[in-house]
DNA sequence: GATGAATGAGGTTTCATTCAT
DNA sequence: GATGAATGAAACCTCATTCAT
């Protein structure tokens, strides 16, 4: 937690639009860390107070309550985790008659590793409480759907068109994609944090197990 | 929860083991039922006993702290989650010369299916406690490893040298099978409960995906 | 508040019929001397607890939030207020042709004086709270309405028919007397608690003001 | 509220003296209104700052602490109370042989009834602070005496030696007078504001009921 | 074994007040 | 003068746990 990641950096920058305070940043990423280490119920504000080293009334004046301080931690990385299903010039990535289905899936999990590696705390976050708060899981669908959602199909029409993959309806095969890699970072990750894995490798299987299932 | 489930089943027939009273039945099933909804730290020994309808104290005369109480819930469940692999016998189910790879994965798939179907709510504790507990950890490994996981090592061999299989690391193989699969039923159960799922349809095209991805 | 006050004597029945243990009536005694002097917003749940010598924990056992053991207390003084206005026999004693009004002034304000003599505690509190808290207001009218009222009306209206007194609006006749009574009481014991008050004469004087104000 | 009231005006002048700021005013404004509508304990500096559209911070520049606020807000509200009673020309007023006890009940009454309208939350605020707040009694007893009740005895002696009203002590005629009249604004305003009162009505009999009272 | 009143530590939140800007 | 972020004490309330009955 030491290096600069990119929810610090996001922190920062939101400072710089002048959104956060000093403090405010010292209360986020203090909350970060111990929401992501023990889980929010089990955290109090106290020991978020102690860890950013400000007074407990510090936290209150900019977030109402509790909850509302994990849901102003949680929002913005949802926007973020469908963001590069919603880039505007998408189609013009599409558009390119060389690109293959096996480089666009190459492209985006290189984009969704290097997020999902900065905003690991975040998104553990995310996961654990999403069950918890209907509010999140009302942000969470306002988020995913239905922008992101209808790019998605449209790309894997675009493939299946192309005939490089096949013929199934486009939500299965976005979820059996990302099934597969899911499963390789949250194992990585999560349940075998201990274990030294050979990273490209493993990732370079899974794709090629992916391109195998859906070859048509 | 008014059918009979296989984790209430369960509590009956550790009681007709006079491993559980009256009483404690009942203080484990609203213990499931609020952890499962709420979380195990936002959930009140308060509210489990009122569930229950059992005083407060009895609670603390049959497990000694909350935490007691999660133990003696989820572990029963770790052992049962791993059962099939370490199965005496499954040493015969390999000789038999005609049984293939697909056939296995069905049979587990289906096994497991009713599995989770009828262990939802425990299962969701486990998972959603697991990162904050060491204890639960610790357990954990002790089911999952050695026996069972030596057992999955040698079943994958098997088929890979009969050739059905391609040539991966055990342990990927198996990982890029349970992620297809766990992706499916986290899709069904957790995110999307509202959606009618043609579950027959995704399930075989989710098996046929694997099938496709591990041949060799 | 050294001797046994009327209030303190209903503490006590109230725990013979089972309904208060032992500290809850030290909490209602504690609670009931501390809003009379500082008022209730004033009055923090700590040092009712200190007073009391109970934890602070225990007043929220029995008492689900500090205002709930406010309307705890005042309640029952409510209906006791007006219980003569309630009496089931109050007819017979109209009926007894020797019964003036004047027999019958003196009865009520001897009575009602013993009673806000006992209750002086809990009617301060009641005074000073019913403004600010909605739940009050309700549960007075609830009280007040309409069987006293009419009982009063009644008790009125058969004067006036006996020619004793003059033919106004029974509840402006009603307000007339109570506000004469009720001001000296006010003025003893509020206002001026440290003067040494000739209580008998000022009572007859305050009576013979309302029945010659009254006088047809 | 959005007519110009008597206070309002007050606040007014007060500031063409020099006395209050405009940020001042609207602090002052604002108290008024929370204190009167919630009590002094139960109101917040934040809210008061708030409703004034200031800083809270400015609140604490004008008045070193909130019960200082208090204090600024009752304390005029005070000396205007009885200011008939210490006008200058009083005797003047005396010396009229015309002049009877019920003209000068009626002006007296017509006076303060206006004063009592405009001042209504103020007065409000007063009456309900006074038994918490030791240095507002000081202040009160500082105002009301003894100038004020020196005024009160000379007038009650001198309708008593006109013969026109009862030898009763001067302050038990004045309790008697004020207590009827008192009893009836606060009836109409803190008991049953809902209710449509006929005014002119009402006031008309309690006046003819303090003169009845006090004939000789 | 079962109860539920009692506890006191600790939870979240509010508050009057201060102070650097 | 005015601001409003910051404070920390104290407010109300919850909680897991204990223990006399």
């Amino acid at each position: 937690m030491n290096e600069l990641n990119d929810w610090e950096k996001l922190i920062d920058e939101e400072n710089e639009d002048g959104k956060l305070t000093e403090k405010q940043k010292r209360i986020v990423k203090a909350a970060i860390e111990t929401f992501a280490e023990k889980g929010y119920s089990a955290t109090s504000t106290n020991e978020i107070a102690r860890k950013a080293g400000v007074a407990e009334g510090t936290i209150f004046r900019h977030y109402k309550t509790k909850k509302d301080l994990l849901i102003a931690i949680v929002a913005p990385v949802m926007s973020r985790l469908v963001a590069p299903f919603i880039i505007r010039d998408l189609n013009k990535v599409l558009d390119k008659k060389h690109e293959t289905f096996e480089a666009f899936l190459r492209a985006m999990i290189e984009n969704r590793k290097v997020f999902i590696k900065q905003n690991l705390p975040l998104l553990k976050i995310l996961i654990q409480e999403i069950p918890f708060h209907p509010e999140l899981k009302v942000l969470f669908k306002k988020h995913v759907a239905p922008e992101p959602l209808a790019k998605i199909k449209q790309l894997i029409k675009h493939f299946q068109e192309k005939g490089e993959i096949i013929d199934l309806p486009p939500y299965t095969v976005m979820r059996l994609a990302a099934s597969a890699v899911a499963g390789y970072v949250i194992a990585q990750n999560l349940l075998e944090p201990e274990i030294d894995w050979d990273d490209d490798t493993e990732m370079e299987q899974t794709i090629q197990f992916v391109l195998r299932g859906l070859k048509r």
